[in-house]
DNA sequence: CTTGACTTTCCAGGGGCTGGAAGGTGTATG
DNA sequence: CATACACCTTCCAGCCCCTGGAAAGTCAAG
């Protein structure tokens, strides 16, 4: 089969089908004559496989490692326990501080909202407060999910 | 005062500084005799406000409208609360996405303990619920928040 | 013969920094 | 005066995971 038919049956955009290759998680497969790549159903496993643990937020590092595993032979269960056991934590972690990040939002947002609109020194209105915020140790861990993108690829 | 004490009073390193003026956050400061950038209170307190918006999610882009406002002369409280909503709608969505995938991790983390660990086919083992595991429509819309990097500014 | 759908390659950008190289400057010490 | 060290400057590269677009080739249908 063709990329574009690849990327319909594991629901992966055939332009990132072209990057996973290009950095080696999946290896180079055969040309037609015309250079066109050629994909078998093993592929579709293993791009589906690709697909699932990335959406459960696992790096491609870690879904790298796996797959090598795999390719020499070996059972790659055990590791792949252990990266599910981490990314949870993780995620516990990345929620607990969304959750304190959420309460100091809305507790600025409701004290905000009470105050006057028009100041232009910057005092008495919100944006004092935004320059009062202080993250006492929960948040600033989470700058991360800033850099959204909406992808949606499974939408 | 030079930029290192700049980033000891505003929490900011040196480095995110020269960044921020690069990309027009901050104005270019007036430079001493020996080229070293010289910045003043206000610097202080313009820094701290970017870097409290920062740690409660908000991004550059937004701020430099915020802070483009504020120095044309207008009051940008409305706008900042406007931002603040749309952050904590973003944060919902985004937390109950997590809340979902924590979820669907667990469920496939314990069924995957009860599984053979030396299956090489990947047919019998926790890499085949990985493989068949489809987000449904809750998560896939997260991917954001695997790209880490550690950074703690604030710790 | 043209249209259109597919394919190929490569280069650039996004978000928000962070690290490092290569070099200039300022101050304290021997 | 030499040296060590801390600070400053600029610029280039990389992180993570793609995504968009350009320029060009290929194939089937009308």
């Amino acid at each position: 089969m063709q990329i574009r038919e690849l990327a319909r049956a594991s629901g992966v955009p055939a332009k990132t089908i072209r990057y996973y290759e290009s950095i080696g998680l999946l290896p180079p497969p055969e040309r037609a004559a015309n250079n066109y790549r050629r994909y078998h159903q093993a592929d579709v496993e293993r791009l589906r496989f690709i697909a699932s643990a990335r959406s459960l937020g696992i790096g491609l590092r870690d879904i790298a490692e796996i797959l090598a595993a795999r390719d020499q032979g070996l059972a790659p269960c055990e590791r792949l326990l252990g990266v599910l056991a981490e990314r949870l934590g993780q995620l516990d972690h990345h929620i607990a501080g969304l959750l304190a990040l959420r309460a100091d939002l809305q507790r600025i947002q409701v004290a905000g909202a009470e105050l006057p609109r028009d100041d232009r020194s910057g005092e008495r209105c919100v944006c004092a407060l935004v320059r009062a915020y202080d993250p006492r140790g929960v948040a600033a861990i989470e700058r991360v999910e800033v850099a959204d993108g909406e992808s949606i690829r499974a939408g």
